[in-house]
DNA sequence: GCGATGCTTTGGCCTTCACCGAAGCATTTC
DNA sequence: GAAATGCTTCGGTGAAGGCCAAAGCATCGC
């Protein structure tokens, strides 16, 4: 199998836990430097330049350099689906010991981005929340809005490209679909794909919810409160 | 992080060649012996059998005895996904020499079940043949089985279960949803979710194709040219 | 029982690779 | 220019783990 040798070459680059902790840190979309990376995987900054070099040419990140800065970010949204599809393996094998999760694990579980959608205690709730409102429907393989979803996105402001991608013959009008993603903390589906990145942005651009330092996690503000409840029926 | 040692040690189950072509034998969902698994892998039988022991204890794969021998299966769905979602990103990263696919590999991409659903050219031709004949709309999050859709699976005796998994509340009937999965050999989409798997099956039980040896390639048959010819206008 | 088959365990060899300290570039700042 | 900062390359060390041969358990067939 010519493809073999690729795919463990693939899992190798993040089956190590300096790397794993460095792309867990990219989870979040955004673009960090080498020194901010070896920060966060616990080494230090010339056994991360040696793994990101890796990474790079295993092509699981790309690099931007910038000044004498360099900047990181995950290669692809299917790097990402990746990771995030590791991660439930990982959470449905793991030792289980629920004793004890530290303070920075709370706030992840609370609400956190998960590459460009929202993950989390909020991101579940939100899509439980449109689900119960009849604005979406779901299923474990996949998610459509409905006509009241469609008119709650267009209410909100968020644009949704309701086109199919039919190679050849040009775009058609179509159903807005939508992808579940299900949620490694919370065991429960959450939105992602086109959807729930549309979502995710407006809730950062509206000022609902802000990031935690340099980290994944999210906070929700004090409007963020409001309008979940307002709008969404949360909390 | 409390998850990441976890993350780590399942991409690195999967990091390894012999694991690696262990868990792509294992992609087509059947049960398969160590001494099997141990021939497709290019190792001992030892050694197979630690790294079976070690794909157990991870929870990547679920032991069966049945007399003196041990069946290896898959242990989850989720980590098929997760094998898909690594070999997209192994394709994307692929060293791409194009030049000289052995036959293997040939009959591979022709036409092969992907744990428990069809890919290859096949599996992207029939989604292409649905989505032409307006029986489901695919968008790259998911995809909607129209009414036109419903009726031939209807006709053709493919029972789909067109409910929701609303815990509490009971089920309630909706429309049916599929998952699209990219495919790694033709970077189109295929059909998996519960659709991809009911289709597969009933393609299986009609006599349409049918295993070639022991690997995950499958042929069709004359039977199933026909049908794909009359039913879906393929070819 | 006895041999054959499927599988696992043990032991030893050997490669791979993650790690850090120190030195070397590159870029910015003063 | 000189110092400071971000990052990379080099060299050496140490541990982890893949590999196989041989021996040890189980199970099946006669």
């Amino acid at each position: 199998m010519a493809s073999n040798a690729a795919f463990a070459e693939v899992a190798n680059l993040a089956g190590d836990p300096g790397r794993a902790g460095m792309l867990h840190a990219l989870m979040d979309g955004r673009a960090l430097t080498a020194t901010e990376l070896a920060r966060v995987a616990g080494i230090t900054p010339q056994t991360a330049s040696g793994h990101l070099a890796r990474l790079s040419t295993g092509g699981l990140v790309t690099v931007q350099k910038q000044g004498r800065h360099r900047y990181h970010r995950l290669a692809s949204p299917a790097v990402a689906r990746m990771l995030e599809s590791i991660m439930q393996v990982a959470a449905g094998s793991a030792p289980r010991r629920k004793a004890f999760v530290g303070p920075r694990d709370l706030a992840l579980r609370a609400a956190r981005t998960c590459y460009d959608h929202l993950a989390g205690h909020l991101g579940v709730a939100l899509a439980d929340a449109l689900v119960a409102n009849g604005q979406i429907e779901l299923t474990s393989d996949a998610g459509i809005v409905t006509g009241k979803g469609a008119a709650l996105f267009d209410r909100l402001g968020i644009e949704l490209d309701a086109t199919f991608d039919k190679k050849g013959s040009g775009k058609r009008k179509g159903r807005m679909l939508c992808r579940p993603c299900l949620d490694w903390s919370e065991r429960r589906p959450h939105l992602a794909g086109q959807v729930g990145r549309a979502l995710c942005r407006h809730c950062f651009t509206a000022g609902w919810i802000k990031h935690v330092d340099g980290t994944r996690a999210v906070s929700i503000t004090a409007k963020g409160q409001r309008n979940f409840r307002d709008v969404f029926g949360i909390r």
